[in-house]
This record gives structure tokens, sequence and C-alpha cells, in this order.
DNA sequence: ATTGATTCCGAAAGCGCTTTCGGTCTAGGC
DNA sequence: GCCTAGACCGAAAGCGCTTTCGGAATCAAT
């Protein structure tokens, strides 16, 4: 069984492989009747056309590639999944292909990023979580490669990015909190590299002063997005003389730490101790307390951000693609009005 | 600037195309000398082959596909992220690419795998998650494509898979609820198209059997693997007169809404009524109560399936690729002794 | 000095498609 | 009937790399 290319179609045809070609994608030069004929002997034959070689030929690569946040060692990252859902989605639809790449540590990520602008493999990357200053942001740009990123670094002018307004949302979370009459307010944030942990500490920061309250240092820490190091962190927390009694964490993942620590401190979390988490995870719904959130809109952020990056690709200008979504508050269990600590047990 | 390719090699260097590509690639018959001389200024002006070119010319795409499983609905499947981590660690080892697609619908499943088959992008294949008699699978075959299925279908005698004894784990759980004293045992099942669905529900009919216990179709259904589909099948059940006392249920997303529904039915989960799940999610932790589950050692396989395909593309006999795992019962606190049933209130 | 074997490299032919360029043919307009 | 426009299509030149083939140069052996 021979393979089937343009030769064999034009053969068949008894026509040249360039006709044959340009009948495929609607060239205007080419009559009716034998684009007709063309596309239903292709059809009858199941031909395909070879993707490498029409990438060559065109030079555009017809993929995008997905660049996994480094070290994804949380629980596993619901969100990964969603977003790759989306991309695909809207890059199916054009017939383009979906990369994912990955660093391998965290040394190799610049290097993973320039081989992939050079090589011509791909027509845009996404990336996401971006550091505060980040090379490959730096590097994308330098290879002018079009590029969004899912979320912002501290620079964010002069590229495309789709983000929510988390600093925002910490902003209200306090305010609701203090609403409840909450006045020590912890925050377990993530590490500081990362620019939506800073983005979010800052929201916790105007919030509390928005809200006249203090900010001290003894209630915060910054760890890894893990549910076992912010629990940690929590439990640390936890054992000062006179303890906040609501937390705020970056994100639900260590939401759900605090609320064991909150458990194995002998304390009720939702009743004596309010946490509220971000990201609105579904799982949330099943935690012990359930989880109070600030939801992201995420459903299809994918679809949205792969379309605008395609916008770029087709040669849109980059800053006229940045999307600043808001979160919204989601109440489930885990908060509740302030309520007069008792005195801890250990 | 111009872009470096091997032609700007070739005259920076004073000598062909073909030399330099072949010092590049290590071909024995270029001198130690000119090799270094050619690879010291590849280095020096960051040259990378275009990746394109080069699959064109040695008609290896070096990328695999990775198939989206189908109706991504369910509480966005970590066990996604996980494995595609996995795989892309393996993959970039080699320096391929990989390529996540997706099926927009059931419908055009099978097209997609044609389309992946015939258009020469990838040069293997993987897919999670198979139906009793898959249509992808056969149509991989008949293409002789590379591939390996996560999972199992019915007839999987011909060709490569990991897969993880859900049959015995089923079976096994069923003997240790049994051991606790349970008699009556529900189980909520995925739809049985899937032959994962099938394969749990033949390891819970063999434990009953094995453990002299009948089995009582009103007490088993099967339904989407999301939380809420189970709960209702779940609440379901309980309204029974003579309702299980313990529950099994073919994914850990159904175990938590079957964790609901029992809740919500005025039960206590874990001490009125027991209910284990399957897959081993490192959220089960923090359900309420944490979920004892069968967990799947998914730690690194998306590194093995990666590594078996890339075998089979050597030109191993996929044969030769066949790995069962066994899961192992983690027991956290959702499972318990039996305990008389007190009257429902309902 | 001649031959034969090696070593090393250049030339050139693809890989399977796209796309420009120009040529043939038919249809009108005078 | 002649000329100009289109309308359609064939020829051929790439895209950037790999790889075969053979030739030139070097070297050892007779």
């Amino acid at each position: 069984m021979r393979r089937v290319g343009l030769k064999f179609l034009a053969t068949e045809l008894g026509i040249s492989e360039g006709t044959v070609s340009r009948a495929l994608n609607d060239y205007p030069d080419i009559s009716q009747s034998t684009r007709d004929r063309v596309k239903e002997v292709a059809a009858k034959f199941n031909y395909k056309a070879n993707q490498t070689a029409r990438r060559l030929a065109t030079g555009v690569a017809e993929a995008v590639a997905y660049l996994m946040p480094p070290n994804t060692k949380s629980i596993s990252e619901p969100f990964v999944s969603q977003l790759l859902e989306g991309i695909g989605e809207s890059l199916s639809q054009r017939g383009w292909d979906l990369l994912v790449v990955q660093a391998s540590s965290e040394k190799t990520e610049a290097d993973t990023v320039e081989k992939l602008s050079t090589s011509g493999r791909v027509s845009g990357v996404v990336i996401s979580r971006p550091y505060k200053n980040d090379r490959r942001i730096e590097l994308l740009k330098k290879n002018n490669m079009p590029f969004i990123v899912h979320g912002r670094s501290v620079d964010s002018d002069d590229y495309a990015w789709f983000d929510v307004d988390s600093t925002q949302a910490f902003k209200d979370a306090v305010g609701h909190l203090a609403g409840l009459g909450h006045q020590q307010i912890g925050f377990i944030g993530a590490p500081l590299e990362y620019n939506f942990a800073q983005m979010r500490l800052d929201g916790y920061r105007q919030g509390l002063m928005e809200n006249g309250l203090q900010y001290d240092p003894a209630f915060v820490d910054h760890v890894d997005m893990t549910d076992d190091a912010s629990a940690a962190a929590a439990s640390a927390i936890l054992k000062a003389q006179n303890p906040p009694t609501a937390f705020l964490c970056a994100t639900d993942t260590q939401a759900i730490g605090v609320l064991a620590a909150i458990r194995s401190a002998g304390l009720i979390p939702g009743q004596d101790m309010s946490v509220i988490g971000y990201d609105g995870l579904d799982f949330g719904k099943h935690t012990n307390p359930p989880l109070t959130t600030l939801a992201q809109p995420q459903s299809h952020s994918g679809r949205e951000i792969c379309d605008m990056l395609l916008a770029i690709i087709d040669g849109g200008n980059p800053v006229d693609y940045q999307e600043l979504r808001s979160a919204t508050l989601v109440r489930r269990m885990s908060d509740g009005p302030f309520r007069p600590m008792k005195t801890l047990i250990s």
C-alpha cells in the first residue's frame, strides 16, 4: 500500500502536483470543476497532507507551545489540565498542534525557551505563572516570538497577558473578613519570586490598611504551594500567644493545608478560625469544611488565552491583548464571624 | 540579523553544508578537527537546526502525541497533568516533542487518530482510558503507528499497554470490607463503555462471590465520573429500605460524591457507612473524612509508559511491552467496621 | 614509483509540500 | 478575423536539512 501523497493524487488525476495542491488549498485560479474533482479523489484516498513538509514549505509551524510551570509539585495542579483543554480546543479549531514543553529544571528554563524560539517548531508560546522578572519573557521578546503570559511579571506593559486581579481580590477578602469582625488575619503566601505571590501579598496588605488593621509579620509566611508546607507554616503561626483568627491563603492547596493545621491544633476551622483560599478549585467543595475561596473565572480561560495568542500571531499588536479579569468570592463553610478565642489546649 | 542555518555556518567555516551537517551529527567520516571546529562555531552562533526541515529529511517526527481522554468533565483529572509530566520528562531527555491532541467530540475521535497516524507529525501515540472495544486502537494498528495504551481494552493481546490490576484491587477491597463485617456493599461504577469500568465491576462481583455475598443490582449503579452524578446515584441507593453499609467506587471523584450523599442522608461516612475509592488521589487526604482509597502507583507511570513507547518506536515488539501493576489499599478514615444500621430519619 | 586502501569532504539528490511565473486556451470586443 | 483579457494550469524553484556517492588527497605497502 503506497503512501498517498500529492504525487499520487496528481498521477491519479492526470494533473500536476502544483494544481492539486492549489485546488486543495482553495486557490482562486483553479476552476471549480477540477477543484471538486481533486477534493473528491483526495477524500476517497483519505489524503492527509504531510504536515512537516507543509510547514517547511510555508514557513509557518502551525503549532503553539505551552510551557509547563516549573516544579509542579503541588496537588498536581488541576489548573494545568483545564488550561490545556481550553488551549487545545482553540487550536484544534484551526487545525494547529499543541506542544507541551517542560524544562527539566529552573536552570534550563531559559535554554528551553531559547531553543523553542529558534528551532522554528512553533509559531507562538504561552507561559504560566511568571516570576517577577522572568527571563523567559525577555528571551521571547528578544527573539520576537509571539507569546502570551498567563499571569503577569512586574513589568507587563509591552507584552500580552491574561491575568486575574488577585490584588483586588485579596483586598476584598480582607475587607470581608474584617466585616466579619476579624482583627488579626494571617497570610500564607507563595514564594515571592513568583509575581502572583507578590501581588496577593500586596492585596492583603492594602486590605489591612484600608480596614485600619495592623500588618504583623509574625502572622505571615511564604511557603511552597503544597498542603504540607502551608500546614507547617500555619501551625507555627498558631503557636503564637495571641494568634490570628483568620487566614488568607495564596492558593486553595495551601488553604487546605491550613485547614488541617487548624484541626490538628484542636480548633474547628470555619468556626474558631476562618480560612479563605484562592483559585476556586472544585474540590474545595469537599474539604472539611468546604473551602471558601476566591474563584478565578478559569473555566474557559484556556480558550481565551489561546485566541489572544493566535490574534497576535496573525499580526496583532501584543499590547492590545492584555486582559484583567476579576475573581469572585465563593463562600462555602470555612469562613465565619469572629469568635473570641478560647485558650489553646496545647 | 540573518538567520543562522546550515548555509550560514557553512560559508562562515568555508566548508560545505553537508559536511557541517555530518559534523554536527557525529558522522564517523568527519575528521575530529573539523568536527570540533564546526561545533564550536555552531555553539558560538547559537545554531539550532530547524526541526521541521530535519524531520522532513529524516522522515522521523521526533514527537509523540498524547490523546486527551474525551469528556474530561470530572474534577479535572489531576492524573492528566501527572501523566503529562512523566511523558514530558522521558521525551525531553531524547529531545523529542510532546503533542497533546484532543478530539472535540466522541464522533471525531477516530478521525483525529486517523489524521494523526497519516499526517506523519508524530512517531508514536499514547492513549488513555480505552473503551472496551476501542476504534482508536484498531486504527492505530491498521496504520501501524507505534502506540501504547494506558489501560486496556478487552482484547489486549496484541498491543502494548500499561495498566493497574483494578479487578484484583476491587476483589481485595470487597474482602477488606467483608472482613470488617459488611454484608451489603454498594458499588458506584463508571460508564460501562470504558473497559476499566467493567474490570472494576468484575472485581467487585468476584469479591462478593469469594466472600459468599450476594450481588444485588439494586446496590449498584454506573454513572459519569463526577462527584455530583455519583452523589445522586448513592442517594438513590440509600433510599432503599435496607441499604448497603458500605460503598465501593470506581474512582475517587465518585467516592467523594458518595461521601457527600451519605452526609446529606444524615449519616456519618466512615462510621455509619464505609466508602472506598480508587485512584489514590492526593486530595483524598483532605476530604471529610479522609478518603480510604485504592492507590495506583501512578507517581512515575508517565515516564514508564513513555519509555515503553519509545522502545517500541525503536523497533521493539509491542507485545513485549505489557505491564500490569497492582494497586494498594491506603486506609484513611472513610472505612470502618460494620455497625448495625440505625433507621434513617428521612 | 605504482597500486590499493583509507580518510575526509564536496556535490547533489531528495523529503513532500507550496507558490511564483509564465504559457496556453477560450471568450469577448472591435 | 485580430487582439487583449482573463481563466486555468504546468513547470520548476525552493523550504532547510540529511545522506548517498564518488572524488581528491593522504598514506602505507609492494
